[in-house]
Formats: C-alpha cells, structure tokens, sequence
DNA sequence: GAGAGTGTTGTAAC
DNA sequence: GGTTACAACACTCT
C-alpha cells in the first residue's frame, strides 16, 4: 500500500502529488466513480456515468490545477484548494510513507472522502477535502486549455523571464505580495513561498508594487524562482503536520526563513531583527522589519 | 465555550 | 481596470 498527501498544498505540493501519483495512475482504468459529496464534483451532473470506463493517459499541472488527460481527449481537472487531499491506495504498489500514513489510508474512506474512483485493477484514488474548498471536474481538452490559459507566468516555465516578470508587476499599486499571489500574473506562488521570495529579495510584502527599484524587482524574480524550484526539489512543505511521523511531509518547511517565524530572531540578521507577524493581502504575513525595506 | 485563524480563489463592491 | 473585503467551509488553536 502506498499513498501520497499534503496539507495546504501550494505550487510544489501539488507537484508532488503529481509525480507521486504518476507512476500508478497513468494506464488506469476508471471501473466506477463513486461521489460520496456532491458539492465536489463540478459541472457534469453525469460524472459517475461519463468517468466509468475512461482511462489515465497523462497527468499535468498549472499552477495549482492538476491535469489528469483522459484517453476520450476529455480532461478530469482538480484543484485542492485548502485543505484537499489525493491518496492512491493500491495492493500491488511498495510501501511508502510512514505508519501513521498507511493506518490514514487504511481507514479510508473517512469522513472526509469526497470522491473514490475504483480502478480496474483493485486500486482505488480517493479524494479528501475536509473544507469542501477544492474540486474535481471532468472538462472538455478546449474547456481545460481555456482554463490553463487564465493562468499567469510561472517559476520553472520558460515563460518565466525577467522581462515578463516586469511586465506582470507593470505599474500597479497594490502590496507586492497581492500581485504575487494574484495567479492570473504570476502562478503557482501561494502564500507561504510569497513571504519567501520577498524575505530573499529584502522587500517588504505590503511595499506598493510601483515603489521598487529595478534591483528590488531582479530580486524578487530571482527570490521567486529560487524558492519554488527549492521546494519542488524537497517536496514541498507539509506545515501544520510537519512533525507527524508519516515519512511522507515535504522537507522544505525546514528551510523556511521567514514563514511561521513570528517573534523569532531573523535568520538574516539576528537578534538586531525580530521577525513581525501582520495582515497583508487579506493572508497572514511575515517578514523582518530589519533587513526587509 | 466563544472567537479567531487557516497554506485558495471567485465574486462583488468601492 | 485595479484594489480590497469577504464568502465558501470545517476544523484547530487561543
């Protein structure tokens, strides 16, 4: 048995419930979907029927929508929103993840469960989200590239240059972070890699965009793209059970400078600045009035 | 036990 | 059009 979940998934946690689900999910057959919470499942109101009989070709992702290609040409899009969760349990699969991740799965479906698709090979995919946030829909492959399209430059695309990180921030503003985290500009950055990348770039989330210099912006482009692609490399960051035994969190929530940090002395600078806790954008904001401008 | 806070995003109002 | 506030929801923390 073998699974794969995060909490609060941004960009790199949806990446790798991506890469994680790769190996299995790919050449899968839907035997039958079952929607245990209607709410969930967007748009056709025929999805048990339409998804039966279907199978995985290929899974992508945009910013934090997930791509699973269906081999009709139609597309099953997902969004985990806040609190979603993938878990793939299948007989055959090596055991990973720790135990307290395997009694999670063991025991499903939970309260939770949203949406189980049992495949034709005995494995099952569940879909839990405790929030209702997130959803699942079965999109046409013009429907799911319109709504790719709505997405903005992203860390680790080639679209991702300097030059259209400029032109995203343009003149605007609005605090830097809500630009950041506005996904039609820039997507894939959420909350926490936002307070990141303006830690690493020694920018002030709540500086109005149209204050920084050109060096403050290069910064911040770099401090963007250094981050994500960090964490993708670790597997992103599991934040409120980072200390869960599961052997299956993202390792990045060590390498958090700024994040989650309030009152602690900046890792920066020391005890000369204390990291402040604040509301900027609507989100939970931190940085250190020290060595951030 | 009440109230605030939570890593997302769509919508509506200014 | 840009910006801001808030709602969607259920749970945990103070």
């Amino acid at each position: 048995m073998r699974m794969y979940s995060v909490d609060m998934p941004e960009l790199p946690e949806v990446e790798a419930v991506r890469t994680s689900l790769l190996p299995h999910l790919v050449g899968r057959t839907v035997k039958r979907a079952e929607v245990l919470h209607r709410k969930t499942v967007r748009g056709d109101k025929a999805f048990e029927k339409t998804l039966a009989g279907k199978t995985f070709v290929a899974i992508r992702r945009r910013g934090k929508l997930l791509f699973f290609d269906l081999d009709d040409g139609g597309v099953l899009l997902g969004h985990l929103k806040m609190t979603g969760q993938f878990f793939y349990h299948g007989k055959k699969v090596k055991t990973g993840g720790g135990h307290s991740l395997s009694a999670k799965v063991a025991a499903l479906p939970d309260a939770h469960t949203r949406v189980i698709l049992h495949l034709e090979n005995g494995d099952t995919l569940y879909f839990n989200d405790m929030r209702l946030f997130g959803y699942i829909k079965i999109a046409t492959r013009a429907e799911a590239d319109a709504a790719e399209a709505t997405y903005g430059i992203e860390p680790g695309l080639p679209d991702f240059t300097l030059s259209a990180f400029r032109k995203a921030l343009g003149k605007r503003t609005a605090p830097i972070k809500g630009v950041l985290l506005n996904q039609a500009l820039i997507s894939g950055l959420g909350n926490i890699y936002v307070d990141e990348a303006c830690f690493r770039a020694r920018v002030r989330p709540m500086r109005r965009t149209n204050t920084l210099t050109a060096k403050e912006v290069e910064k911040l482009y770099e401090g963007a793209k250094s981050v994500i692609a960090e964490a993708i490399a670790l597997g992103g960051t599991t934040f409120r059970n980072y200390s869960d035994a599961t052997g299956n969190h993202g390792r990045f929530r060590e390498k958090l400078q700024v994040f989650d940090r309030a009152g602690e002395p900046c890792v920066r600078c020391g005890k000369k600045g204390i990291v402040v806790k604040t509301v900027c954008a609507g989100r939970g904001t931190h940085y250190c009035p020290k060595c951030q401008k």
